[in-house]
DNA sequence: AATGAATGAGGATTCATTCAT
DNA sequence: AATGAATGAATCCTCATTCAT
């Protein structure tokens, strides 16, 4: 690999990105076939092998594009906020852009998260890393958050975790069943959660005797 | 199928739904094969088209199977509460009995949530209704909550989409990444999570002009 | 594999054996395709796949089931022999019994000698070995007959080559160009050869003047 | 082809020849592709099919200048023997020659060996022609010695392809398994194994009882 | 209830060859 | 003279499933 591709090649190869995309989307990994793929593009099988070793290989490309088109979206993003920006805004503003993403292209989600549970061993070290990248760069910010007060105590990690449960499973199940809101409304309810929790602030009701509520 | 089973028969069902599963687990339903199945087991092929109809009619029996018996075991222990139990208890006590569950059973976790993402449309439907009655469940009590005023005012699916997000891929991260915390310790961390948030309850620091907290 | 195989099954498997070993045998190892083989036999592709791993191993299997088919003929061949027989009658009917063997059925020595040269390395280890069980034997005999002053000094290792070389060679190439003679006669011309060698021992005429005999 | 060739095209011809030799020399002709050859030599696909008409034609090409090399070889060597050389002198060194030969490019012999068994139909003719080449002289130089009794009486043909077997055979096998013996020993012992054999000359032991000489 | 045997479509991948540029 | 792109038949092999016994 590592070929050297004319303007036409790199064409073809996003073009190949794409549609395989798509359909790993749709259909999940294992069931598309490369056949399948060739044929939705009206080439010849071979063509797929002049661009990438292996299926799996495009497999990780498609990972490895799709990752750094959303770090490259949040970064721009965050980017433009005013320098002044509070933690809770550049928070909110982050995980507003990560569900705008999601929205900008419904099968990079689907797509991102087909891990290691489904696609088996060959794809962990990848997919592991991928996440990795993401939990890291929340862990700290939470820990840096943490040791100034505005974070309770709970081990850096698993905050981490919970955050990008949250806001990864939101934008796919948003996927699945239409509920109507926009992303903005939801990214918007996340932040919420995760700073203030479902219980209201302040004066709250007494407690009922035949209460059944979380 | 819908076969009359004889005790032995039972046992040899029961034999190939466990070796399944794991392997299911392990590597995933694709790569997973109806031989490696039977070889694993020493049996011949016959034998499992004896007791299943399909690869896939056995994955929806593992899926049902698992479903009947979280939901059993998480019955039973809120069940043993006290009657004058109030909601949060009910909730946490949910909450620690799904994380027990998987905790005894690291395969059912997997299992239950390579969804129709990567298993492709024919899983749909069955997965579809699976998921669906966790949510539903959390739903209507979010909802009663809601209308108790425990609850802040949100859409309440979102609101029990979160719950289950939570809850599923913290005990799913716990597979992958040992952090030496047990079940118990999640559960209780989620259900602090989702009631009060990240950020303190009470006296708060004032936001400093440089802060980046969440 | 290592299959336990029923009377059919056995029967399936000579088969193939005997299919493949023909068509390797007329066109060599790559230009013959698992589908032609199974074709040839007129049944399907799974077929081939449940006796054999591979192309590879049944080529292997094929390799060691005709080394232990020369063998055993040779070695009955010789225990007929009188137990007074000397140590050149031995010999003289090894060489025959070798190409008695490979006269009865042709396949065989193309077969045997499609060596490591033509199929690349994977293939090395197996014939090297092969070739190696026939070559050891001739060289511990040509040592003792060394000891005993029967043949001359010469590293037996090397010596052992030109036995090996000259009987399969001729073996082969009888094959190609039909001489018209018995395997007996080129086997006591491959014996006389190697023992007294091409010059007519006795009395010999002068060298003439314009000589270019070799 | 037959193409007019500037200087910088015939340097690119033997370029790639030389690498296709050493290819073929160490996987065999089936498992060594045009792309490796091509990317072996960092130009395009185009460049193979500018300079040769098939994999097949370059194969053949690289035999005909192989024998040609061997050939002229063992002429230079030959013509440089005092006019005045017997027989013996002439075969001894024209067999020094051919290991010399296949001393100085280890590729060549595993080359020319790959013969018809291994290639296929496609390749019968052309290297049976080649074979025959050599056979051919051999043959007319045995029928010369045998009308002048310095040869024992046997079927001319069969004696050259015994020549031509022990030549070849050890020449191949010395690539194989290095013995620490010099082309010219080799040579020489294959001299006199052919025209003296194996068995002393002069007076012999008597044949004993319990012999096992060969 | 179970076995070994068989099926054959379909999977990923390779490869000699051709072609437009 | 040479390139990158494309072709598509063919290769080895897998697999869910069926069947005779």
């Amino acid at each position: 690999m590592a070929r050297r591709l004319t303007q036409r090649g790199t064409e073809r190869r996003s073009q190949l990105m794409a549609y395989a995309a798509a359909r790993f989307a749709e259909q999940g990994y294992h069931p598309t076939s490369v056949s399948e793929i060739v044929a939705g593009l009206g080439v010849g099988k071979g063509v797929f092998y002049w661009y990438f070793d292996s299926k799996d290989a495009l497999f990780h490309a498609l990972m490895d594009d799709q990752e750094a088109a959303l770090r490259a979206h949040i970064d721009r993003t965050v980017g433009e906020l005013s320098s002044g920006a509070d933690g809770e805004a550049l928070f909110r503003t982050s995980v507003r852009a990560t569900f705008e993403f999601f929205e900008s292209d419904r099968d990079v989600v689907r797509l991102l998260f087909q891990d290691s549970l489904v696609l088996g061993d060959r794809f962990d070290r990848h997919l592991a890393g991928l996440y990795e990248g993401f939990i890291a760069d929340i862990e700290a910010t939470i820990q840096a958050a943490q040791a100034a007060g505005y974070v309770i105590e709970a081990p850096p990690r698993m905050v981490a975790f919970s955050v990008a449960a949250l806001v990864s499973q939101l934008a796919l199940r948003r996927l699945q069943t239409d509920d109507g809101l926009t992303a903005e409304v939801v990214a918007d309810f996340v932040v919420t959660l995760l700073l203030d929790g479902l219980r209201p602030r302040g004066g709250r009701p007494h407690r009922q005797p035949e209460g059944d509520q979380p």
